[in-house]
DNA sequence: CTGAAAGCGCTTACAG
DNA sequence: CTGAAAGCGCTTACAG
């Protein structure tokens, strides 16, 4: 029973990883020659080469990575800090992040802040602590502690997604006062003359940047923007459910007949409900949503959407990161746009007494 | 203009940070105080440690991690194998993850698998290589390199969500087998004998657990399990979509009168297509689906299904990690389930011709 | 092409 | 209660 036990304990015990100089004393070299022929095999002669990965095999030598890292002080870590994790269109975003990012070596920390300065503030330290060689933003601001700035952190910046005005790093995000506009234009196009639109929370760039799309796209047109067909909206489902109450309340003869929402889940709320009450989508109102997340595609009916280019708006990120990383000055302002598409489905078509 | 320049490129010099060096010549004391100080205040005396603290202040000193975790041989990293990031249901499990682990002070490297073996080789790599304290598997197996396994690593595992089966470290799931069992048990009540199944992927253990339960519930009710019910699906939306025009395809007569699928996705998708034929949900066609993904509560109808608790499954999740982290020492073979819910909505009722 | 040695910034017995 | 010193595992000028 004893030894049956011991021989459990003794499977938890760690192995003692080979360090270089295991691998040094087996290879009959120096450790500053296995260094070497790890960094740049070129530089040493083929049969020490030979010998010392032999001899990395053998011991299954693998480097200690904090000890490369306070020798060269580099951590080959980017921290990224994202809104909301659960968030599926961000989700998307890290994906591109990813790809890109660990085929170049690095990891990646995510910080996904929730809405707590807490939590920003431990973010904002590790890497004022040198815990990160870059950080990428995807949260609409540069992250602070109530006593730094991750500005003085001394580490790359890139912004993606949300634009973070009058800053000097790079930022990679699709024009979204031309994209909405697109959005609404179509629904011009496509006769209508009553068009309302489902805001985001007024504080928030996107919703600024969409809002204004929607005004310039009106004025476009010659229509005169009616404030009161400007519904509140939060973002969520739950508003998009509300907004759609708004509508139902309201005469049909003063109802719009189009709607452009900011974004695509308040787009579905709304949706569901109109239809919940008997209003025929598109035919009794046209909705047109922003983002393009994977749902657009599933709901009844089909959402005509702009979709952004996530993965693309990760990855073109990631690689400025990289590059800034790498050279270690910062570029010159530089402000990618990446295009994205108004994608035509179900939810849009003339009204119903158009001409 | 040359200074101006000038001006423009000191700002990008990365400031010099302080080191514990700086500190203890700034308070006038030893880098072993400073580190004491800091570490275990009460064991210093008030004096010292006041000078301490406010040279730390006036430095702005941080410690550097690389630097410690060289010494104690720790990370305090954690890595989280997800089979895919950009899914909704992984990213809520992560929040339970990211909440418990960032509280405790640990950090997070997402390892999002995405079905590359490279990948999952260098995760194990750098697991192996010491870079992780411990590992979190959400991706039902137990990582392996061409020439590693994870096993080898030396660090506590914890799975989460999909268990592994004849593995001696926690797991932390639900009940797959008793909740689809619950699930089809309820259409059973409501007086339905022919019950299709909409599978995932064969070789899932999610899928043989659910399918388990599924079978188990129709013995209980004393019906028999027809083959030719069980459609074959792999948990995405388009083989909802599928599975829907298998079913349409039938002669009314012979088609079942409901229908456990095996995730939401594709339960939604096989009701999309069967309402766009023309079949009333629930009344022709009730349906049960399996997580309680956030669009199960959008869609229409919405839809009667098992909810999963994601967030708590990340948080035990990671709570048994750290305590296998900071005990140092793998716990007895531990098996905790989480309970989840059936929540009834409106996709189920009974038969049209029950009884 | 290779080795000896310094040093990255910390923590922690060991003395005192 | 505090300090001097060793050492964590690497990389990289500097010699040779």
């Amino acid at each position: 029973m004893a030894s049956l036990n011991m021989s459990k304990r003794t499977r938890v015990i760690r192995q003692k990883t080979a360090k270089i100089a295991d691998v040094a004393r087996l290879a009959g070299v120096s450790v500053a020659t296995v260094s070497r022929t790890l960094a740049r095999p070129e530089v040493v002669i083929e049969e020490t080469r030979t010998r010392v990965l032999a001899a990395v095999r053998d011991t299954g030598y693998t480097p200690n990575i904090s000890a490369r890292n306070l020798r060269v002080r580099k951590t080959m870590v980017v921290l990224v800090a994202v809104p909301d994790i659960a968030n599926p269109f961000f989700a998307e975003v890290l994906q591109g992040i990813d790809d890109t990012l660990s085929a170049a070596g690095y990891g990646l920390i995510i910080a996904n802040l929730a809405g707590s300065p807490e939590k920003e503030a431990r973010y904002v330290d590790l890497v004022c602590a040198g815990q990160a060689d870059g950080v990428l933003l995807l949260c609409g601001h540069v992250m602070r502690s109530p006593d730094r700035d991750l500005r003085d952190a001394g580490v790359p910046l890139v912004a993606a997604c949300e634009y973070i005005p009058r800053e000097s790093f790079p930022q990679v995000t699709i024009n979204n006062v031309d994209t909405a506009r697109e959005a609404v234009r179509h629904l011009v196009e496509l006769g209508h003359t009553s068009i309302a639109y489902l805001s985001g929370p007024n504080f928030n760039i996107l919703e600024q940047q969409r809002l204004e799309g929607y005004r310039q796209a009106l004025h476009d047109a010659g229509i005169a923007t009616d404030a009161s067909l400007i519904l509140p909206g939060d973002f969520t489902f739950r508003t998009g459910v509300e907004a759609g109450r708004t509508l139902l309340a309201l005469k049909p003869a003063s109802r719009p007949t189009a709607l452009f929402a900011a974004n695509d889940e308040m787009a579905i709320g709304l949706i569901k409900t109109a239809r919940a009450a008997g209003l025929q989508i598109p035919d009794d109102l046209s909705v047109v949503g922003f983002d393009g997340i994977a749902y657009a595609d599933y709901c009844e009916p089909t959402l005509t959407t702009i979709v952004q280019p996530r993965r693309g708006l990760g990855a073109t990120a990631a690689a400025e990161l990289i590059a800034l990383m790498t050279n270690g000055r910062a570029e010159p302002q530089k402000d990618i746009k990446l295009p994205a598409m108004l994608m035509l489905r179900d939810s849009t078509r003339p009204p119903r007494r158009s001409g």
